[in-house]
DNA sequence: ATAAAATAGTTGAACCATCAACTATAATAG
DNA sequence: CTATTATAGTTGATGGTTCAACTATTTTAT
């Protein structure tokens, strides 16, 4: 395969990570438009929390997407306006928001999920589950060497 | 290692690139300011092959750093609104510039060469060679996976 | 030789990331 | 109890990415 060994010969790692990234997130928009489907991949990141625990805080979301706090504050910000969640103010600790899904963001929420699949399926053809897993493996060993104080 | 497992169970593929690609850039541009540099890592993406070749088209830097050309082109009005770059517009083919290094520029690239390479140690840290490989691999296979028609 | 298509680059709009500075509320220390 | 500190979230600024629409050249096809 001359075109996967010219890319590792011309390309670093930073390179390869960075490119393979925008590839995935202009594919998963790219099915979604083609299914009819309004949503980015970062707002896909926020909303499975959501749907999975029912309602978040923002700081909550912004942990278990791995998300910056100002990145969560203007993605909801755009899902709010899409109306696909809403705002409500913690009735015990005044500064937190609970963020809930709105019935058209459950709605959006089903309806992405085959599309979700699909792109999954896109990205890892004809990648041995093995090399996966490793390649999974290496993705957090980064993550961790590079974690700094403040989250 | 704990921390490990905890971060691969809870994340998926995409989100695990997102929150590494997003690390290494952070990294990078921390140990930059470190070193009194001020140079971003999409940036230096470009500056290494403009030095590696003397000049390049817009073109070819895009082919090179997998950029889009609308990147490309905002990229390199950052570097020249720094005095690093300089367009020329080719003699040949007028619709093309050549982008070249001032000396600034030049110097600049000599400055960063130890920290990118600090930066590639640190996040290959007690990482084993021959995952880095399957990494390496893994990464280019989704990059042809979701190559398209319009680079 | 001219019309049509391809190519290189720019611009504006929308979205996301990061930093720094800010508001408001809660927790803690004296 | 009050002063300090910590936490949750917002805002503005700057930089990068993508899309679509645009200009200006060059190539090609007839």
């Amino acid at each position: 395969m001359a075109d996967k060994e010219s890319l590792q010969f011309h390309m670093n790692l930073g390179m390869l990570i960075n490119s393979a990234h925008r590839a995935m997130t202009k594919r998963f928009v790219k099915n979604a438009h083609e299914s009819g489907l309004d949503i980015s991949l970062d707002q896909w990141m926020v909303l499975g929390p959501i749907w999975q625990r029912g309602d978040a805080s923002q700081k909550e979301l912004g942990d278990m997407c791995l998300k910056d706090k100002t990145s969560v504050t203007r993605i909801i910000d755009t899902l709010e306006k899409k109306n696909l969640v809403v705002r409500v103010p913690d009735q015990l600790d005044h500064r937190v928001n609970r963020v809930i899904l709105t019935n058209a963001g459950k709605q959006l929420f089903y309806d992405v999920l085959p599309m979700m699949e699909k792109t999954r399926e896109e990205v890892k053809k004809n990648i041995p589950d093995e090399d996966i897993e490793i390649f999974k493996n290496v993705l957090s060993s980064i993550i961790i060497n590079l974690k700094d104080e403040k989250g």
